[in-house]
RNA sequence: GACCCCAUCGUCUAGAGGCCUAGGACACCGGCCUUUCACGCCGGCAACACGGGUUCAAAUCCCGUUGGGGUCGCCA
């Protein structure tokens, strides 16, 4: 049998990182076997649902390339289905109508709470005769639940899973407007879409047995279930929107690469011996459900950004360019030509060993694109005195005649001239980076060099020389 | 509160009874490299929650305690 599996959000908001993670789960265990991974959504809460949230759901997946092999799947178009499904249970006497109003049910509830109950029903209508039923009350459809025994879950990542039956009440499964509810529509769906392999969420372990007994009671085979440990934030709480909570977009909006952020959020919990740097292909093959810990995982953002700037590095020169040429054209005020395009290229490989995210990338790669007279920061005007200046002066004369120009000539260059100065190189890199940079701290200052041109590079020697 | 799950450095984790005086990565601290900042390289700090068993031997198995998390809706 070909394995199947599917991520199930419901659309009442943003795709976060835990289900993103999730999803590459369900993704990864999918290609993993050579089967197929399907996107479900969950959307029979009309009154939450949304299409914006549907939008950034899909929208956040395809960013991350976990894209569905079949186009996604709506709960709300099997409405019909799930409730054909309840009523058979019905017929069968494997569900009853109960009667009893949502203020009796809080009442019922209480009690139960205060008695340390976890059976929070406590079956009144289980084996009434619906001739008693008042005529004021809609009924709802429950489950007739085992009474006796206990419900077991092989769950792939917790192990064996055991509950009372005792514990678990009667779960409605058509409420009194007839609509189907969750557990019931999940196990419709997930039979009808042949899924083999369930992987979600920790706090769905529980739901697990309730799900288990409607399939056993339905006469249909469970998928397995491989239960996953829930993502906390730094300080070990549930992720909150102060944490991590945020949609997947704030994470490329915040500079993270898709690759990047997918090694992350597999290594939490799934591991494959010391390895870090994963690659997708090598995380499909290696990809066991097994491997995966039991344990909740803490996000770290600096243990992220050491993955992003990894993964930074790892690009080429023209997709970075490619990504950042848009942004930086916004801040500059000024669209890219051909020539602008090239300088950015050329100047990559040195600006993104230094760059951890996209935005840092863009920040550090400015000052190759403003125009003249560049405004030197406080910390590099220090480094031009008079004497820097004077010597600055010396040099732009040599470079001028430079032929050919490349980083190596000028390296060259520059050192030559430092040991006719009789100063140690720094005497005259530090100045000459504040000239042609406007401050400190920039890639190799030949390289920068190099980047600029001939002509521009003389130009903004000038320009600190006059001022 | 009841039920269910979890527990190795600050964080992510390796570890499936002897290979563990517990390994890797991030972060942190030194050093090297160097025109700055990074990168890179070298070194350092740092953990088996606690208590009982089982065993010749336990981070690894069992029980309990503590701590953390999840679930208890006519939400999903």
């Amino acid at each position: 049998m070909s394995v199947i599996t599917r991520f199930s959000p419901s659309p009442t908001g943003l795709l976060h990182i835990g289900g993103a993670r999730t999803a590459l789960f369900n993704w990864l265990f999918a290609q993993h076997h050579g089967g197929k991974y399907l996107l479900r959504i969950e959307d029979t809460d009309r009154k939450r649902s949304t299409q914006e949230a549907i939008d950034a759901i899909i929208d956040g997946l395809n960013w991350l390339g976990l894209e569905a092999d079949q186009p996604p799947v709506f709960q709300s178009q099997n409405l019909q289905r799930h409730s054909e499904v309840a009523n058979n249970l019905l017929n069968a006497g494997k569900a009853y109508y109960c009667y009893c109003s949502p203020e009796e049910l809080t009442v019922m509830r209480e009690k139960a709470r205060a008695a340390g109950s976890t059976r929070l029903y406590d079956g009144t209508w289980r084996d009434r005769d619906t001739a008693d039923a008042p005529n004021d009350i809609k009924p709802v459809v429950r489950f007739k639940a085992p009474l006796d025994d206990e419900t077991v879950i092989q769950d792939l990542v917790q192990g064996s899973v055991t509950v009372a039956n005792s514990q678990l009440d009667d779960m409605i499964l058509l409420r009194a407007d007839g609509s189907p509810t969750y557990m019931l529509s999940v196990v419709v769906d997930d039979h009808d879409m042949g899924i083999t392999h369930a992987i979600r969420g920790d706090d769905h372990l529980t739901n697990a047995f309730r799900q288990s007994q409607l399939f056993q009671a339905i006469g249909w085979t469970p998928p397995e279930y491989a239960h996953i440990p829930l993502i906390h934030g730094p300080d070990g709480t549930k992720l909150s929107k102060r944490h991590g909570a945020l949609g997947i977009q704030a994470y490329q909006e915040m500079g993270y690469l898709p690759e990047a952020l997918l090694n992350y959020l597999m290594r939490l919990g799934w591991s494959h011996g010391d390895d870090e740097i994963i690659s997708l292909e090598q995380a499909i093959k290696w990809f066991e459900i097994q491997d995966v810990g039991r344990g909740a995982a803490r996000i770290d953002f600096d243990k992220l950004s050491s993955v992003n700037s990894h993964y930074i590095r790892e690009a080429s020169d023209q997709t970075l360019a490619n990504l950042i040429q848009e942004p930086i054209a916004e801040r500059i005020q000024k669209p890219f030509d051909t020539e602008m395009s090239q300088r950015l290229v050329m100047a990559m490989p040195g600006l993104k060993s230094r760059a951890k995210t996209i935005p840092e990338l863009i920040e550090t790669s400015l000052f190759y694109f403003y125009l003249r007279p560049l405004e030197i920061n406080e910390k590099a005007t220090k480094s031009l005195d008079n004497e820097a200046r004077n010597r600055l002066g010396r040099l732009s004369e040599l470079l001028s005649e430079l032929s050919p120009w490349s980083e190596e000539a000028i390296n060259e260059a520059v050192h030559k001239f430092a040991e006719n100065e009789d100063i140690k190189l720094g005497k005259i890199a530090q100045p000459f980076r504040a000239a042609l940079t406007g401050t400190t701290v920039s890639p190799g200052i030949f390289e920068v060099a190099m980047v600029l041109g001939q002509e521009e590079t003389i130009s903004r020697l000038k320009d600190v020389m006059t001022n």
